[in-house]
DNA sequence: TAAGCACACGGGAAGATTGCCCGACAGTTG
DNA sequence: CAACTGTCGGGCAATCTTCCCGTGTGCTTA
């Protein structure tokens, strides 16, 4: 006879988590030994129980999940991570399974793939669900490298201005240059950056930690 | 003997909805007829099952859930509709009730309040969740005439669109209709938020709390 | 020293978007 | 009915974006 895999769940929406512990616990040899609504919480539960996998919604009110991750692993190596995520953009598996994840699944995908992801991760097969594994595939191939060291210094500082809010005007005037400069180097940017718009680009310079929204 | 409270629950995400369909069965008097994981699909579904009670997302990947709102009470007034959804900011919960739903419960609630919800917004009282029903009071109090409350139900829409990073061409063909419009919309709703430019837009909605860059 | 390269700077031109006007129509309310 | 609000879009000039091209400067590397 075959122990349990025990599982703690972390995920600030209750009736989100109340419902999927519902779902795994319809597998025989699945077993949910907490619950937490928060990273603190999370930690908690963790030397309390110490579960064998911890299910992990990475958008959580205190900390941020990834930094969460980072601090899972450290207490207890032994323990696997997935992540469990509404988030399809792949920085933010990229960001998970860098920060020492096991699995990356989003919330559309279909039951059985979590479920699926759970035993792998057990087994410490690394999991990405499918609908995201293509555009990750993707965007290692353009972006292999960070996307912020490609931008050169004049580029970095351009993009500052332009999350500061300023027109290209203003910009120009403040640099002393051509306000079509500032367009060049505003579409160079974006170029680099890998996104179409400028709310994109905000949220890919939210994303990478160059923009604090307060 | 009662008949069963018959329900449609709306979600894209399948996990999610998988799982609060077993919380809701295991009441006895309730039972999912439906599930849908797009606006399109829900409003098939509705006509096909025709619900007492439709559980919403409002979160959806094709149309806006407040517009979807609209449509569903349209084709069928006697329908309650419960908005299910992950946003605690009360302009939501308003939003949502001005397009005709009778309830709005957060998913981080905690699951007897979901229960609960569902039973009183079948007998057709307004149910909005505790968590936000005292923010959703004080922005009453002290913003009523707040810039986010003077968007219309289809600016409100536009804008979430817009924030998620889609261009004209992209929402104008998910809400059928002319991208000139939607570009006349984008307009409206940065005079309505007195803002020059999309980034300036975007810290303004953060601030109001219409984005969560996590 | 010459060649190669990254970077700062900006012009040109087609196309898209913005800013601001307009009117049409549906539904509601006084 | 009239007045209003919300949705939908045309028109048109001004502007911006996209993507091309060029120049000049300085740094490296053979």
């Amino acid at each position: 006879m075959n122990e349990k895999l025990r599982l703690l769940l972390v995920d600030d929406h209750a009736v989100v988590r109340n419902g999927y512990r519902r779902l795994l616990e319809s597998q025989e040899d699945l077993t949910v030994v907490g619950e937490a609504a928060s990273a603190r919480e999370a930690l908690d539960r963790q030397r309390e129980y110490l579960p064998d996998l911890i299910v992990l919604d990475i958008s959580l009110p205190d900390i941020g999940g990834v930094e969460l991750i980072g601090r899972l692993v450290q207490r207890d190596p032994g323990c696997r991570i997935l992540v469990f995520s509404m988030h399809r953009d792949p920085i933010f598996a990229t960001q998970s399974l860098r920060a020492g994840a096991i699995g990356y699944v989003t919330k559309s995908s279909q039951p059985e793939v979590m479920i699926d992801a759970i035993y792998r991760v057990a087994a410490k097969q690394q999991v990405i669900s499918p609908d995201i594994s293509s555009d990750l595939a993707l965007s290692l191939v353009n972006g292999a490298s960070g996307p912020v060291e490609r931008l050169s210094p004049r580029e970095f500082e351009i993009l500052q201005l332009l999350l500061d809010g300023c027109e290209s005007k203003e910009i120009a005037s403040r640099l002393s240059i051509s306000s079509k400069t500032v367009q060049n180097y505003h579409y160079q940017i974006k170029l680099k950056l890998g996104v179409k718009s400028d709310i994109e680009m905000m949220k890919s310079a939210i994303r990478l930690g160059l923009f604090k929204p307060y």
